[in-house]
DNA sequence: AGTTTATGTTACTTTAAAATAACATATAAA
DNA sequence: TTTATATGTTATTTTAAAGTAACATAAACT
């Protein structure tokens, strides 16, 4: 990205964590497979250098690069449940105690990249 | 990023439905907290539009922004199952077919960005 | 021994991500 | 209506992400 500055010093601990965590499981993951990184980097359409950033959970890494490497290995079905508007019960709670009838709307909404 | 040319064009169909589910699930999440994009976005340490493109699935924004937003809204613990090695059955099944025994090592490993 | 494969490491270039600011519109509340 | 807030939209600049190539070492195998 760049100019990602923000995001890169405040992360906060808990995210950097989280992003070590799913690199190393991604890279064990990998080894199970018996694949090498140019090997999956392939699949993925990244470089392998990119894919050992991926590994040690870089922060700055592009979001499609990390669940591209989830779904060549077959695990990106288990991201359906994250933030799933079902599941999140406080959300829920909050949306109850306040409004129990419509909601207000908003028109528009282009998805062009 | 940028020269992220392959992942963005390359993106398979899976990944980036995966990414617009999270980014509207993230939404739905924002709204029932009651947040504006601003306000959340300062927790994060991002810039509002980062967010709302996040919210639309953008697949080139870093993760650690992705993950902040899960971060910020109480959400992020939900990730920590994905890639998750006990839940490889496929990768556990992989691994036990060849060597009951033990593994081969590599040593060195620096974490620095 | 040599060969191959996987990974580490560095340098260089290109490209776009993100910050920031500015202005628009739209909704909500006074 | 006016006011405030939220979001859409665009332009500009800075910065670094990612691609690529090159060379290193380290295992694994012949």
């Amino acid at each position: 990205m760049s100019r990602i500055s923000k995001i890169s010093e405040a992360s906060p601990a808990a995210v950097e964590e989280a992003l070590i965590r799913l690199g190393r499981n991604i890279r064990t993951a990998r080894l199970r497979r018996r694949l090498s990184r140019e090997e999956l980097a392939g699949r993925i359409g990244i470089s392998r250098q990119v894919l050992a950033q991926i590994e040690k959970g870089k922060p700055t890494t592009a979001v499609a690069a990390y669940l591209g490497a989830l779904w060549a290995l077959g695990l990106l079905n288990q991201l359906k449940d994250v933030a799933d508007p079902d599941r999140d019960e406080e959300g829920k709670t909050l949306e109850r105690a306040r409004s129990p009838k419509s909601a207000p709307k908003r028109r528009k909404m282009d998805d062009d990249f």
